[in-house]
DNA sequence: CTGCGTGGTTAAGAATTGGTTAAGTTTTCG
DNA sequence: CGAAAACTTAACCAATTCTTAACCACGCAG
């Protein structure tokens, strides 16, 4: 159950340093000096690929676009780069990044994003999306929104990570500051009454179903299958 | 249960304004004014350092380096620096940070990751669910409620907290002090006596279960298995 | 029997917590 | 640029939880 991981970066430092931090934070590491290299490493694949966009010889990019293609992977990538214009976050999720790192990146991002990830990776494995009660009620990651029945309801981006988390352990509460780092991946500090109004949000957007989101007094919140 | 800091930092200002308000939040604060006191102080090792990367004799690396290797702690470290280039951010996470703050900073940012990262160590810590009496009484800390058979019963964040201690050392007696501190956590200063009343409110939702939480007069409460 | 220490129970007021709305700010997008 | 959407904060109110104090019961020593 152990996630194995490949890291492709051509600065040995960071790769030393992704590699230590990863493996002590329990995954299994593997690394590539260049999309070259990386590419006699991905039989087996890994659960997750963390590729530096800036590389000589063959960029990031390049790699995750010919994994996609011409290997018809679909593992999750994120990327890690110096630059963070606009252009190259467009491109990189044209390739189907999973998520996107700038650096300079804290550790505790990189490891909050990686596990998040994963997560959305595990879940997404099974049966497509995280389809909870004996009924009706899916979420749809690729599309951000949620479908009850036939309806189909988008929700913004803090509305589905909020309502995410809690629909992939139905019946586990969750206290507001789990979701604030869950969800807000240490975006800054944000008060946690905050969780309140998407809250109350989602429960609007969900309507009768909204009641299945509940409050447990003192502990936080939990969705409840029953 | 108090969660024991200490601050190294050799300017005199900086180690009082933390020690003070970390104090203030409820932690328990050492401080060293440079990293060789600093190792006369490391045992018992405390929970979390907070640690200046720029100090005359030893720099907070170099010190966080010998703790890893020399003495092969895993204290959580979050390194305090006014350089925030990406080099010191690097080096930082090399020898495993577990966050970086860049002065100047705000002390409600330092309260927040101290927290943060507080709850990171615990929660990496163990995590079983206790189960006790040869049968039928659960603590779900996932669901913050009891189950005795087929039945869930809530319990409101005093009323877990309690149970949680008793059920966790049964047979053990645990004086009202005890479980002021544990469960209040310094949280002002409450008459031993409100222990009673949520005992009571304990045991009526536990119903016939409920005698199991014994009082041994002038000691304390204990939770008896047979 | 009476006084004292201890603990169970109850009720009330205090304090905390959560739902909700609204207003201000930032971001997104045409 | 300007409008719309998303996000954050603050404020008000209702509901729950917490705390305190009071009243009893019990056991024991004087």
């Amino acid at each position: 159950m152990q996630k194995r991981i490949l890291v492709v970066d051509d600065e040995l430092d960071l790769r030393d340093i992704l590699q230590c931090n990863l493996e002590a934070a329990g995954y299994d590491v593997d690394t590539a000096a260049s999309a070259e290299e990386a590419l006699t490493l991905i039989n087996p694949a890994p659960d997750l690929l963390l590729l530096d966009v800036m590389m000589g010889g063959m960029s990031g990019f390049a790699l995750a676009e010919k994994l996609r293609k011409e290997h018809a992977s679909a593992v999750p990538i994120i990327f890690l780069t110096a630059k963070d214009t606009e252009d190259d976050l467009l491109r990189g999720f044209s390739v189907g990044a999973d998520d996107y790192i700038s650096k300079p990146f804290s550790l505790q991002e990189v490891l909050a994003r990686v596990k998040a990830v994963l997560r959305r990776a595990r879940q997404a494995e099974p049966q497509g999306d995280k389809t909870c009660s004996p009924e009706l009620l899916t979420l749809d990651s690729q599309r951000k929104l949620v479908r009850i029945g036939e309806d189909e309801i988008p929700l913004s981006k803090k509305e589905f990570g909020i309502l995410n988390i809690l629909v992939s352990n139905p019946g586990r509460v969750f206290s507001r500051e789990e979701i604030l780092e869950q969800v807000w991946q240490g975006e800054s500090f944000v008060l946690d009454r905050t969780v309140d109004v998407h809250i109350a949000h989602v429960r609007k957007k969900l309507g009768e179903m909204g009641n299945r989101i509940v409050n447990r007094q003192g502990h936080g919140y939990c969705f409840v299958t029953a």
